[in-house]
DNA sequence: TTATTTTAGCAACATTGTTGCAATAATAAA
DNA sequence: TTTATTATTGCAACAATGTTGCTAAAATAA
């Protein structure tokens, strides 16, 4: 895979920002007229594939994109995530991560965990 | 809040069926000809606001409606819910309550907790 | 039965995401 | 460096999904 100047900049774009950011928050982000919107979809795609981001889909059914952090040993991504009414807001929780036991049969492959409410900043 | 065939109908879907439906299901399910698809949307807000149905945001963005079984006493959807990959079913694992600890300051109002993978009928 | 108010249908629109294709840009090979 | 190869981009078109305003119809209250 390529890198391109729109893959660099929306890589960058995710890794410093604190929150999660939605394909709307990136194409806001973005210099006006650095790529096109599809372009920034199928980044996004290539990113999640490489491993670099993972996603988060949120409690209204927008998917949010994050930086992985602790995804150099091993990708898991079984953290809570949090997403403020008030602020708008999707952050990882990522040392968060809710126990559960399943009955036998379930093989689980992805795990998409939201909370929604008022985060302490807003609170 | 009055009753009428398209409520009615849409309800005795939700709570016939064994798996949570999104709009689509829903939409397939009923006779056809019975209903518009902006009536459908607005029976759904309609079941929510009086606490008949819950919804589930699916891993895939895809809101799917299922009925309240045990919400006579206190509304709480903490359960976790499972989509199956192969048979594209989306289920409440009504018994399965992830516990989990979060740092002070945060207000949790919405839960909404899914695993993706293959459930026990489809292995 | 009549009056009131919710609900339904329809058209129009907004938003979001996808696909095909030709042009462009990044990388590999020479 | 130059050329060849192949991934990536932009654009237009399209599909799917959800929302809104308005009038007609239906449900309930009077
Ligand atoms: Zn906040
Ligand atoms: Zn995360
Ligand atoms: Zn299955
Ligand atoms: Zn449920």
């Amino acid at each position: 895979m390529r890198k391109t100047i729109a893959k660099t900049k929306i890589l960058e774009l995710i890794t410093r920002s604190n929150t999660n950011l939605s394909h709307a928050d990136i194409k806001n982000l973005l210099p006006d007229g650095l790529c096109d919107r599809v372009t920034i979809y199928r980044v996004l795609d290539r990113l999640l594939q490489e491993g670099l981001i993972h996603k988060v889909v949120n409690i209204d059914g927008v998917v949010n994109y994050a930086s992985c952090k602790n995804c150099e040993v091993e990708h898991s991504h079984n953290h809570m995530h949090f997403s403020c009414e008030k602020c708008k807001s999707v952050t990882c929780l990522d040392d968060i991560n809710p126990s559960f036991k399943l009955p036998k049969g379930y093989a689980v492959k992805e795990i998409n965990f939201v909370l929604s409410g008022v985060c302490p900043s807003c609170s």
